[in-house]
RNA sequence: GUCCCUAUCGUCUAGAGGCCUAGGACAUCGCCCUUUCACGGCGGUAACCGGGGUUCGAAUCCCCGUGGGGACGCCA
């Protein structure tokens, strides 16, 4: 039974990143008919928020990611404490009463030899009783922070499902804090804790883990425990090709949702950057459960194009239902002063705006001279409010009055003031146009107008026609 | 600095030694459609990081450089 997991830590909002990395790993398990699990790692007290844990869960159910879950690592203390006890007990940890100060002091001095930093070992209990290191008498007890005892020699290797075989030497490892002075596991070793108590088969997870493996990996080995599968997916970076943070704009998964993007778009997307299935390109959620493999996750990291997510999203609003983006649409126009119950029914304005645009906001923005007029700028009125051709508008603003009200009658109108004034299309819809949307470019004359409604058009019209040069 | 990973159009990628004169998508440019703007259709520009091997043959395998990313916390 396949199992796999996201275990992001709640100190933000949900990243795009963990989304797509959450996306892989739940489509792994939805493929293989086995279970996706939602594990908050929440040990860093100062960082963790009920905020960030909120903002994680309405991204996972915006995005449509089903889990099993979510579990938290801070309901789970003691059975850290007993893994360790475990641990001390076999020699494979042992407390630790190195300040802060002495550490940044020691890897101070490793970084001006050109050397990595590590931890020297120095209250590992043979060389603490070689130096004659005695715990700090302090009143109450000393309180050690835990580390795990490092093997010296060898290496670890595994085959990471999607970056093939890795080897890092032990002499590049050294004695991690796997549990801190107050009894707070330290990430390292919560992960590997829970992962084999929650049965994970497959442990998918950021670029930026990679190094932390073979610790991990030792680990398990220490417990006796069998090996999970690792995986790790390369980084997303911004378009400047360095890591993706705030600077780069929308970072988090909810901005999407206040920026109009459908989820199933930036599914795609996300799901797309960085994997492939052959050419393809727009995919469901379905197909991206039927094709989903780690072989075809590429190797290195991914910049984010925010283009293509536009482009995307244009895709599959054109194919939405329009009482759907209606929905989506409606708060974002109230937002902006219109008042759609009163106006022309939205899903219809949609209709004809969805394939304009490319996000809700934009089709909000687009839909708002359908419910109050809009001013049009001193140069479009420049540009079409010309003299001549005020007889022709004066001409379709009477013939208006007395049709019947629908598409059909107004284009017929228009032809006919355009035919009996001799003008060209264009030379009469554009002033038109603008005079009753304020804006140059709408959808078709004819169905704009009928959906604004008789009284706003006339009214509008009127009152434009002030502005005509004499 | 040390270690790990990585490298095909501007961007995301296809490519598992001959199917590659390197394919698709976004972006970009041009044309068509047109009642403006979009949508749509058609077409164009554009890439195998460099150097060595291996092989009859290399974008594909190996090595070295170089570039990029990551890690080096009582953060995750």
């Amino acid at each position: 039974m396949i199992r796999t997991r996201f275990a992001p830590s709640p100190t933000g909002y949900l990243h795009i990143g963990g989304a797509r990395t959450a996306l892989y790993c739940w489509a792994f398990a939805k493929k293989n008919g086995g279970t996706f699990v939602l594990r908050v790692e929440d040990t860093d007290r100062e960082r963790s928020t009920d905020a960030s844990v909120q903002a994680i869960l309405d991204g996972m159910q915006w995005l449509g990611l089903d889990y099993e879950g979510p579990y938290f690592q801070m309901k789970r203390l003691q059975r850290y404490r007993e893994v360790v006890d475990e641990l001390l007990r076999t020699g494979h940890a042992y407390p630790c009463y190195a300040t802060k100060a002495e550490l940044d002091a020691m890897r101070e001095q490793q970084r001006a030899r050109n050397e990595k930093p590590r931890y020297d070992g120095r209250w590992r209990p043979e060389n603490a009783q070689r130096a004659g290191l005695k715990p700090p008498v302090v009143p109450g007890g000393a309180q050690p922070v835990i580390r795990f005892r490092n093997p010296d020699a060898g290496e670890v290797t595994w085959n990471d499902v999607v970056k093939g075989p890795i080897t890092i030497a032990n002499s590049e490892l050294d004695d991690l804090v796997i549990m801190r002075a107050d009894g707070i596991p330290t990430y390292n070793f919560g992960v590997v804790v829970d992962d084999i108590d929650m049965e994970m088969t497959h442990v998918i997870r950021g670029d930026d883990h990679v190094n932390n493996t073979p610790r991990q990996i030792n680990i398990y080995n220490a417990l006796g425990k069998p090996l999970p599968l690792f995986g790790h997916v390369p980084m997303i970076l911004g378009q400047d090709g360095e890591r993706l943070s705030k600077r780069h704009g929308a970072v988090g998964v909810m901005q999407y949702f206040e920026d109009g993007f459908l989820p199933e778009a930036l599914v795609n997307y996300l799901a797309r950057l960085g994997w492939s299935h052959g050419d393809n390109e727009k995919f469901s959620r379905e197909k991206l459960v039927e094709w989903f493999d780690f072989e075809h996750i590429s190797r290195s990291p991914a910049r984010f194009d925010p283009d293509k997510l536009r482009w995307l999203n244009q895709q599959y609003m054109k194919e939405a239902d329009n009482e759907r983006l209606a929905k989506l649409a409606q708060p974002f126009l109230e937002r902006d002063g219109c008042a759609v119950a009163q106006g022309a029914p939205l899903s219809s304005v949609v209709a004809l705006l969805k394939e304009r645009v490319s996000t809700i906001e934009e089709l909000a923005d687009a839909a708002v001279y359908f419910y109050r007029p809009l001013e049009a700028s001193a140069e479009l009125m420049r540009q079409h409010y010309v003299a001549d051709i005020k007889p022709a508008i004066v001409d379709l603003h009477s013939r208006l009055v007395a049709i019947e009200w629908n598409r059909a009658k107004i284009n017929e109108s228009v032809k006919a003031v355009v035919a009996d004034h001799k003008l060209k299309m264009p030379k009469l819809a554009m002033p038109l146009r603008v005079m009753v949307t304020g804006e140059a470019q709408t959808p078709s004359i004819d169905a704009t107008l009928e959906l604004i409604g008789r009284d706003q058009v006339l009214a509008r019209m009127t009152k434009q026609l002030q502005f005509f040069p004499a």
